[in-house]
DNA sequence: CGTTGGAGTAACTAATTAGTTACTTTGTCC
DNA sequence: GGACAAAGTAACTAATTAGTTACTCCAACG
């Protein structure tokens, strides 16, 4: 097989983004993403320089996507917890991006679809920590109800939750999508037009 | 000075949570622990067993609280990234806590300070929600504006952000709690009443 | 061609760290 | 008062792990 190192960085980091996004800086290990990467660890000190840019690198590429998805929370959870709110990776580009979400907050509220007396940029912020928060903590979507924030259950009665919320003016039948069992433990209902299979 | 093993358990324990919340798991270390406890190593696998046992001891005594602090969701953060939402220790009373904050959510719908036709549950986690974001995810808060988000301008701004959408019908004045500058990154304005020191 | 520098490998090192061993001290109960 | 178990100490061990050394290989360029 032909030298390529362009390749060989990409799948060092893209082994790292997995490796990381599962076990945080402390937990990953730089043996197991030269493995999985199938390439000498040699290399990542080679192409990188040393774990603290590996994960720098990681952070660069990956902490900027429209949708929250669960490794992207994962490495929010990490910088976050790793670096707090000082020396913002990408910075630049973060921005642009949450402008655009602000400004597409802003044509909702323009259209009906979310309180136009709010200020857009927090309801920006609103819509994300909402977003996040299932993917973020699910252990505690478990205390508050049975559901695990990964089943379709939890997650339809979720965004049918917000945008009841989030359209305050048409609330149309919008019942209590949950009931309190004899425990005062909070259950999903089944969404009304939910198929159930018997 | 006097042995006391309850009080050793307990300095150990203090010590942990400290180390947990700060290091996370795999950062966290036991010497560290013994260290600022002033105890002996060996007392911690005496009184606890092992690392991963004293981690459950910091969860349990420490992951059930009324206010959201900086310590506790981060204690939060590192449970959720280290054991999902599998084997939750201490869920009982979690549970009996979460049953209570309905409860009021329940309550404040009654008074007109909520919007009654949501359910309560999905209210109270979106108050979590909604609380512990800016002490989850501080960068993402610095993404959308120039406040830190344990700074008072944010801390202020914040809440009356909340306040005004939990109360959709009394939406007073409400005008924008933030203005865009020129490069389009959102700035918190000063809060009315809100005494500026010169 | 041949030489030069980046890409790649394997084996090593030095430090760290969870957990243990083997011991001493102290309070308590008869 | 002495026996016994729990509380406590210091030094050790075995494994892990970030980072290095000392090489080989290959491709492009003159």
């Amino acid at each position: 097989m032909p030298r390529d190192p362009d390749r060989t960085r990409a799948k060092i980091l893209a082994a790292a983004v997995t490796e990381f996004a599962a076990n945080g800086y402390a937990g990953s290990r730089i043996d197991r993403i030269a493995a999985r990467a199938g390439a000498n660890k040699r290399m990542i000190y080679h192409h990188f320089g040393g774990k603290q840019d590996v994960f720098e690198a990681v952070l660069a590429d990956r902490l900027t996507t429209e949708s929250a998805t669960e490794d992207l929370v994962r490495l929010w959870m990490h910088e976050a917890l790793e670096r707090g709110d000082g020396d913002i990776v990408g910075l630049a580009e973060r921005r642009r991006l949450a402008v655009a979400q602000v400004e597409s907050v802003r044509t909702a509220q323009g259209e009906g679809a979310l309180p136009n007396d709010l200020d857009p940029s927090f309801l920006a912020m609103a819509r994300l920590a909402l977003d996040v928060f299932p993917l973020a903590f699910p252990q505690l979507v478990r205390v508050y109800g049975d559901n695990g924030a990964t089943s379709n259950e939890f997650r339809e009665a979720w965004t049918g939750f917000l945008q009841d919320w989030y359209k305050p003016r048409e609330r149309s039948r919008a019942k209590p999508r949950l009931k309190l069992d004899r425990d005062g433990v909070a259950r999903a209902a089944t969404r009304p037009g939910q198929p159930r299979r018997p």
